[in-house]
DNA sequence: TTGCTTTTGTTGCAAATGCAACTATCATGG
DNA sequence: CCATGATAGTTGCATTTGCAACAAAAGCAA
């Protein structure tokens, strides 16, 4: 097989695989300083987002195994970021809720990595966000 | 703060990371078919694509950090899919090159990965791909 | 109702991960 | 030349991860 047939720097997932490990390094220090791991601002971002969320819920918007979920979200309940109460229609749900002390770092973060996110989209031309926003999108529709 | 001014659904960093995640779902079973892990895709990949690389540039090119992956590239070896040898221009620097058998797994999980790309990028418009590809790029180089 | 399947969440356990500390080598400034 | 700092790679060790196996609850078909 001869190499030009696969370039990587026109590979799409590569390029994608790329850019989400930049955004990660730019956002790494504002989430040390709030101690919160990757993982776990994720968690705080779909919750806050959504208002209350199933850990199923978390584990799709997430792609964190629900294994895994379970116990970052005990230590996060343990630390007092958000709690858990069974659910009234679904005995098996779990419904993860931020508490106040949850929601304040989160909107401490949020500007954050919206600040990253500015920063990674800077020089963009006007309508660039929103056709990478749209390109995006159906990207993922046509993988599901 | 007011839940319409951080959108998940517009926000970059989120639709990537969710974009990524499918991806590597979609390709998971050729993964497995070949008993090679996405880590170890990766730096197939990167060093098929190099001819040759320093384990500190793979880690560049994956983002797997440096002791992840002199534990991953000593399994790799001793499963015979490429060899170290150390460098003689910088005698600190070991050169990862595939083997035979390194070469013809890569180049079976090649295809397979393009064919995952393909059906991700159905249906865009002619110029589509190069534009994101633009746009990634220059978001990469923004956060550098 | 009963039996079978699916879904939600937790836990055991082995493997993978990543930070620190360390060695060895190279680069640079006096 | 030597001294200092930077770089490449490995290993120790504690934490994290994710696959299996499991329990409990819900859905569904007959």
């Amino acid at each position: 097989m001869d190499r030009s047939e696969f370039d990587l720097d026109r590979f799409t997932p590569y390029l994608l695989n790329r850019v989400a490990g930049r955004i990660v390094t730019a956002f790494e220090a504002d989430l040390a300083a709030q101690d919160v791991s990757l993982g776990q601002w994720r968690v705080l971002a779909s919750v806050w987002h959504e208002g209350e969320l199933m850990q199923t819920e978390i584990s799709r918007h997430t792609s964190i195994d629900t294994s895994t979920l379970s116990r970052m979200l005990a230590g996060m309940e343990k630390r007092g970021l958000l709690k858990r109460e069974k659910s009234h229609e679904d005995s098996r749900a779990v419904l993860v809720r931020l508490t106040a002390k949850g929601k304040k770092i989160t909107e401490t973060l949020i500007p954050q990595a919206m600040a990253v996110e500015a920063a990674a989209q800077e020089g963009l031309a006007p309508g660039d966000v929103a056709k990478l926003h749209s390109l995006l999108r159906r990207i993922y529709a046509n993988l599901t």
